[in-house]
DNA sequence: CCTTTATGGTTGCAGATGCAACTATAAAAT
DNA sequence: ATTTTATAGTTGCATCTGCAACCATAAAGG
């Protein structure tokens, strides 16, 4: 049995990681610059946002933005401290909640927009065609689930 | 000026922003259960490794791995208690200093990168064929520099 | 020279993260 | 119905990260 990857998945892993790396170090720099919070609060609003006034529970948050629970849960009440979101008590259940985007989350996510999808124009859209990044999202698809083959 | 990005771009950050996520909870997940020491250890040393007996300085080590000098400076003090590293003096450069890899570090590399390279394997080299692979090399190689274009 | 400015690295403190333990409710088992 | 087991979420503690302030040396400017 063969124990080692081959060279070309060596380098393909190691770039994509330290892509990733600089993206999300650069996304960071440029909300930060614009005084605006860090890019999980965006994740979790958008997610918030999508699904509209039927909200999510938080496990459902969780497995879309790959948070744990723990954190998860601390980084939701720094959003509901901030009016951006709201956890309601959950009908179905009692232990559970349901948490909604609130107008002012909605403002925020309309605010933090520019600024990120200015980086990703500018990483992605400048850098390669319009075939490649299609293949790139075709590629990256297949990738993306879990236990996969 | 078109100020978003196109719908397939989106798409390929989104997914390559994901993909990555899963890949490094499963690697230190990995590394965890076999006992070993999280990621960026083995990134750090793999780099002193590279260029064996010369070392490196730690602001080269920190462009590197694109992490921060304290940060940096710290981990390199948990490395250095596990002896896996040693901080000499540098010669010309009064204020820095040169960082080397020791037979420990040496040999704790060696012990990581099985279980490294086993969920490389997984989760790339089981999900894409080899051309699939290299072009996506191909890909993220044009991704990889800073301001490009 | 002596002063100013930049660079390499460390440290204190605050915020964030992971982990394990805990509470509370729901679902399953007897 | 009562007990067991699993799930949703929170909290305490230790670790880690980011940021700003700091020290030391090097390079630049007068």
């Amino acid at each position: 049995m063969k124990t080692t990857p081959q060279q070309n998945t060596i380098t393909a892993w190691a770039r994509l990681l330290r892509t990733q790396a600089r993206w999300q170090a650069e996304v960071h720099q440029a909300l930060k610059a614009a005084d605006l919070p860090p890019l999980a609060w965006y994740d979790v609003l958008l997610e918030l946002h999508r699904v509209g006034d039927a909200g999510l529970r938080q496990y459902q948050i969780g497995e879309q933005t790959l948070l744990t629970k723990h954190n998860l849960s601390r980084l939701l009440d720094r959003l509901e401290k901030e009016a951006l979101v709201t956890r309601r008590e959950c009908p179905e259940d009692g232990r559970g909640n349901v948490v909604l985007i609130t107008a002012a989350g909605r403002r925020l996510l309309k605010k933090m927009w520019p600024v990120y999808g200015r980086v990703i124009r500018e990483r992605l859209e400048n850098q390669l065609t319009e075939q490649e990044i299609a293949t790139l999202a075709t590629l990256l698809g297949k990738l993306e689930n879990g236990t996969g083959a």
